[in-house]
DNA sequence: TGCCCGCGGGG
DNA sequence: GTGTACGCGGGCA
C-alpha cells in the first residue's frame, strides 16, 4: 500500500539488495524516528561529447549495438550542454548498473566519433542528490510503500516512488538526539599501539541524562552513577554498541574520532573478531581509503569535530592549535578537566579508585565538550548541508576547495553546463610547476601622524572581479578587443564580458544573495537570525574560496590565467581608486589588497562619501567600494630594519565615536610580548591618538622606564609566554621556554607538546636561555631591567614616538643629559 | 631554492 | 567497488 507522508532526510548511502545496488535515504519521520527510503530506479549515467554533429545518428546506432559482457546501455538521449564555454553535440548515456559507467565509458572512448566522456567521475550518490535537488534536514513529501520483513527489523523501510521538496522548517539541533563520545586507552608512552593496549573506558554524552554513561571494565567501586562496569573490554565495547542500537541517536560526534577513536575501536574489534555493525541499516562502520581516513556510519551522521574545525574554521579561529582544550576554550569558554593523561596507565594498574573516578569524569566531560561544540557549530554545518546538497558526514569533511567544487557541480545542472573531469596526476604536477601569479597591490604608508581618516574597502573584491570582469575559461581569448584586455597582460589575455558564463554567474549569485540576506537580517524575527547569520557566513566562505579554487591544481575548473586575471583586475581597480581619490584632492595614506585609507583633515566625511558614490558609478558589474569607518586620528610607523618606507599591516587608529583604539599588527596585539611592553604601548598610543599629546606620551614612557629601574612594577608584567611546538625531548636547540619547560617538568609539572610556558629574564651573563627563570623562582631585584627596557619597552614605543621626532635613545635616564634639552 | 619527511589531533 | 583526498613547516643539500 502506497503511503504519502512528510519526513526530513538526514543521510544517504549505497546498499546492496541481492545483485542490485540501491540508495538508502535515511530520514526522520514525524515522531523523529529514523526510517529508510529505498530508491532503486535512478539509473546511473554519463555524457559523451561527439566530434562532429553529423556523427550523432551513427554514434547512437553504434552505442546501441555495443556489447559489454556484464553491463548494458539502457537509454541514449541527445542533450544540449555547454562544456568550457562551447557547445558540442552531446549524448546522455544511461546504464543498467551503478558501477557500469566506468567500463562502458572506457569502451566508448575507443570509438573515433567520441571526443570525450564526462561525469564518469562524479559518484552515483552525488548525481542523484544534485539531480533530485532536495536538501538534508528540510522537509520532503514522499510516496512510498512499506517493505514487509525488511532487513533491519526495528527500522521501517520503504520503497520510494516519489520525493518532492516542500516548504517548512528545517530540523534544528534541539530536534535531534545527539551523542558525543570519547575513549580512553591504556598507554605507557605517547606511542599509540592499538594492538597491544586495551580501551579502558568509553564515554557517551547526550543532553538527556539517560544518555550520559561511561562504560569501563575497571571493576572498581565508583562514586559516579553514570559509570557502567563491564566484565572485560569486549563486553564494554558490546555495551557501547548496544547503547547506540537502543538509543538510536540521530547524530554521533567525537574529537579526532576519524583518526583515533573509531580507528582504535575498529582495531580492537578486528582483534576480537567483533563486527562493528553499528550502521542504521546494519552495515559496518566504513573508512574511506587514502591519506587521511574518514569514518562513516550509514544513517547516523558521524561528525569528527576536530576535522571540521581544522579544515573549515582555520580562518575564523584565533587558536593555532586545534586541541580539544584550546578549541573549547575559544568557542565555549570551557576546558577539559585537568588530569595528567600520561599517568592513566599507572592509576589503572594500581587500582587507585579516587584517581580512576577522576579519569572517568574527564572521559565523560570530553564527550560533553563534543556535544557542546556541535551545538555551537550546528547552524553552520546545517547550512552547508543544505547549501551544497551533500549529507552531513560529507560536508563536515570537505576542504574549502571541495566545498566550492561541489557547489559548482551542483549548479552545473541549473546552468546546463558540464563539469570538467578531475585532473590526472600528470596534469596536477604540470599545474603545480606553474610560477605563482602576481599577488595583491600594497600602497606602503609614509610613517606619520594623520588626521581624520576615512577607510573604504571593496566588498568581496576577488569574487566581485570574477563576476564583473567575466573571468571564466569559457570566454578566455575569444577576442582581442582591447576593451576586453586584462590589465598588465597586453596582447595576451582577454575575457569577453558580454557572453554570460558559468563561474561568473554562480559567483555573482553568491555575492548578491549574501547582500540580500544581510539586508533581510535587519527585518527578520529573532529566532530566524542565527540561521540567517550562518547562511551569510557560509556564503562568504564560499565566495572567498572561489579565487583560491581557480588557482588550485586539483580543481576541475582550474584556470591559471583566470587566477592571474583576478588579481590583475583587482590591482587595476584599487590603483584607479587611489588615482581618482588624488584627483578629488584626497591623500591616500595606505592601501592593502582591497582597502584604501584616505586622509580628510578638516574636510567633512560627506565629501568622501560623495567621492565613493561617484566612483561606484564607474565600476563594472557588481563591484562596489564600501565605507568601512571614520577615524579621528591615526599613526603609521616605520618598517623595522628598513629606512624610508612605512610598515605594512602595522598601524593604530582612534575612533572617536566609539572611543576605541583600533590597533593592528603592533606589539600590543601580540601575546608574545610582556604586559609591561604591551600596556606601555597602549598608553602611548592613547596619549598620541586620543589626547594628541606626544609630549606626555614621551614622558609617560620615561616614567615607566624609571619605575622598571626602581622596582615598582609587579613581577607578573615581566612574564613572557611561549608555546612549545612539539614534545620537549624533540628540541635540539636551546630556547628560553624550552629550558624553562624542562625545569618545570623536573619539578613534576605536566608539560605537553603544546603547553604555554611562562618565564622571565633575570640579570646575568650569557644568552637568553641562560637568563630565563621560572617567574615564581626569583624576586623583583633579580629581574633584568636592562633587557626589559631595551628589548621590550623601547621597541614597543620608540617607533611611535619617532613619528613625533623623539629618539629612542632619549628614553632612558642614562642617555638623557644631552638629549632632553633639544626637545623641551 | 628545491626536495623530502613528518606532523597534526588523539592516550 | 562511486571522494583512491592534505597542506605546511623544518631540516638538509
Amino acid at each position: 500500500m502506497s503511503e504519502k507522508f512528510v519526513c526530513h532526510p538526514i543521510d544517504i548511502a549505497l546498499a546492496r539488495v541481492g545483485e542490485d545496488i540501491v540508495l538508502n535515504i535515511f530520514a526522520l519521520d514525524e515522531n523523529n524516528e529514523t526510517i529508510i527510503l529505498q530508491q532503486s530506479d535512478f539509473a546511473n549515467y554519463f555524457y559523451v561529447l561527439l566530434n562532429d554533429e553529423s556523427d550523432t545518428e551513427k554514434a547512437i546506432e553504434a552505442i546501441q549495438n555495443m556489447k559489454h559482457d556484464k553491463y548494458t546501455v539502457i537509454d541514449i538521449e541527445k542533450v544540449t550542454k555547454t562544456y568550457i564555454g562551447k557547445s558540442h553535440p552531446t549524448l546522455k548515456i544511461s546504464v543498467n548498473h551503478v558501477y557500469a559507467t566506468k567500463p562502458i565509458s572506457e569502451l566508448l572512448k575507443k570509438e573515433s566519433f567520441v571526443r570525450e566522456t564526462l561525469h564518469v567521475d562524479i559518484p552515483y550518490t552525488r548525481k542523484f542528490l544534485f539531480d533530485t535537488n532536495f536538501e538534508f534536514l528540510k522537509p520532503v513529501e514522499v510516496e512510498a510503500i512499506q517493505i514487509e520483513n525488511a532487513k533491519v527489523p526495528n527500522i521501517p523501510t520503504y520503497t520510494l516512488t516519489s520525493l518532492n521538496k516542500i516548504k517548512g522548517d528545517e530540523l534544528t539541533f534541539s530536534d535531534l538526539t545527539v551523542i558525543g563520545f570519547d575513549i580512553e586507552t591504556y598507554s605507557k608512552t605517547k606511542q599509540i599501539n592499538s594492538q597491544e593496549n586495551p580501551i579502558l573506558s568509553i564515554a557517551v554524552y547526550g543532553q538527556n541524562e539517560n544518555h550520559q554513561k561511561v562504560f569501563t571494565w575497571s571493576n572498581h567501586k565508583s562514586k559516579h552513577k553514570y559509570v557502567v562496569q563491564c566484565e572485560d573490554e569486549i563486553t564494554m565495547i558490546k555495551a557501547f554498541f548496544k547503547f547506540l542500537k537502543e538509543k538510536n541517536p540521530h547524530i554521533i560526534c567525537g574529537y579526532n574520532s576519524d583518526a583515533f577513536d573509531w580507528a582504535y575501536i575498529k582495531d580492537r574489534c578486528d582483534k576480537f573478531k567483533l563486527k562493528l555493525n553499528i550502521g542504521v541499516d546494519g552495515s559496518e562502520l566504513k573508512f574511506s581509503s587514502g591519506n587521511v581516513s574518514y569514518s562513516y556510519i550509514n544513517g547516523m551522521p558521524n561528525i569528527d569535530l576536530y576535522h571540521y574545525i581544522r579544515t573549515n574554521m582555520r580562518n575564523s579561529l584565533e587558536t593555532t592549535s586545534y586541541s580539544l582544550s584550546n578549541v573549547s576554550k575559544e568557542l565555549l569558554g570551557d576546558d577539559k578537566i585537568d588530569v595528567d593523561i600520561s599517568k592513566l596507565h599507572k592509576v589503572w594498574d594500581t587500582k587507585n579508585e579516587p584517581a580512576l573516578d577522576e579519569y572517568l569524569k574527564y572521559n565523560l566531560h570530553d564527550s560533553k565538550l563534543c556535544v557542546d561544540l556541535l551545538e555551537k557549530l550546528f547552524s553552520n554545518i546545517a547550512e552547508f548541508t543544505r547549501m551544497i546538497h551533500l549529507p552531513l558526514q560529507d560536508v563536515t569533511r570537505l576542504s574549502y576547495s571541495q566545498l566550492v567544487e561541489n557547489y559548482l557541480i551542483m549548479n552545473a545542472n541549473k546552468y546546463n553546463v558540464l563539469a570538467p573531469p578531475k585532473p590526472p596526476t600528470e596534469v596536477v604536477n604540470k599545474r603545480l610547476a606553474l610560477p605563482k601569479n602576481v599577488g595583491a597591490f600594497v600602497f606602503k604608508p609614509t610613517p606619520g601622524f594623520y588626521e581624520h581618516i576615512a577607510v573604504f574597502d571593496f566588498r568581496s573584491l576577488y569574487p566581485s572581479v570574477i563576476a564583473s570582469c567575466n573571468i571564466d575559461e569559457g570566454v578566455m581569448n575569444l577576442t582581442n578587443n582591447p576593451d576586453h584586455q586584462v590589465p598588465e597582460y597586453p596582447g595576451q589575455l582577454y575575457f569577453d564580458p558580454d557572453i554570460p558564463s558559468f563561474i561568473p554567474q554562480v559567483t555573482k549569485q553568491i555575492v548578491v544573495r549574501r547582500d540580500e540576506l544581510k539586508a533581510e537580517l535587519k527585518t527578520v524575527r529573532e529566532e530566524k537570525k542565527e540561521m540567517l547569520k550562518a547562511r551569510i557566513y557560509n556564503l562568504k566562505i564560499l565566495a572567498n574560496s572561489l579565487y583560491g579554487y581557480l588557482s588550485y591544481a586539483r580543481a576541475r575548473w582550474h584556470c591559471y590565467e583566470c587566477g592571474g586575471a583576478t588579481t590583475a583586475f583587482s590591482r587595476h581597480y584599487i590603483k584607479q581608486t587611489i588615482a581618482k581619490a588624488q584627483e578629488a584632492g584626497f591623500k591616500t595614506i595606505y592601501s592593502d589588497t582591497d582597502s584604501v585609507f584616505l586622509e580628510l583633515k578638516e574636510r567633512p566625511i560627506t565629501e568622501a562619501l560623495n567621492f565613493m558614490t561617484e566612483l561606484n558609478k564607474t565600476l563594472p558589474g557588481i563591484m562596489e567600494l564600501e565605507f568601512e569607518d571614520e577615524f579621528e586620528t591615526g599613526i603609521f610607523v616605520q618598517a623595522k630594519g628598513k629606512a624610508g618606507g612605512g610598515a605594512k599591516k602595522r598601524y593604530a587608529l582612534y575612533d572617536e565615536d566609539k572611543d576605541n583604539l583600533k590597533i593592528v599588527g603592533l606589539e600590543y596585539v601580540r601575546n608574545d610580548w610582556s604586559d609591561i611592553a604591551r600596556e606601555t604601548q597602549y598608553e602611548v598610543l592613547k596619549r598620541v591618538l586620543k589626547d594628541r599629546d606626544p609630549k606626555s606620551a614621551f614622558e609617560y614612557s620615561r616614567s615607566v622606564i624609571k619605575d622598571v629601574e626602581e622596582g615598582n612594577i609587579p613581577m607578573e608584567k615581566f612574564v613572557l609566554t611561549s608555546r612549545l611546538s612539539r614534545d620537549l625531548d624533540k628540541y635540539e636547540t636551546n630556547l628560553p621556554h624550552v629550558i624553562i619547560a624542562r625545569q618545570m617538568k623536573e619539578r613534576g609539572d605536566i608539560i605537553h607538546s603544546r603547553s604555554h610556558i611562562r618565564y622571565v629574564i633575570a640579570k646575568g651573563k650569557g644568552a637568553m636561555y641562560e637568563k630565563a627563570r621560572i617567574p615564581e623562582d626569583i624576586s623583583l631585584e633579580t629581574i633584568d631591567t636592562e633587557y626589559y627596557i631595551e628589548n621590550q619597552i623601547e621597541p614597543a614605543v620608540s617607533q611611535i614616538l619617532a613619528v613625533f621626532g623623539y629618539n629612542g635613545d632619549d628614553l632612558s635616564e642614562t642617555h638623557v643629559q644631552g638629549g632632553l634639552g633639544d626637545f623641551f
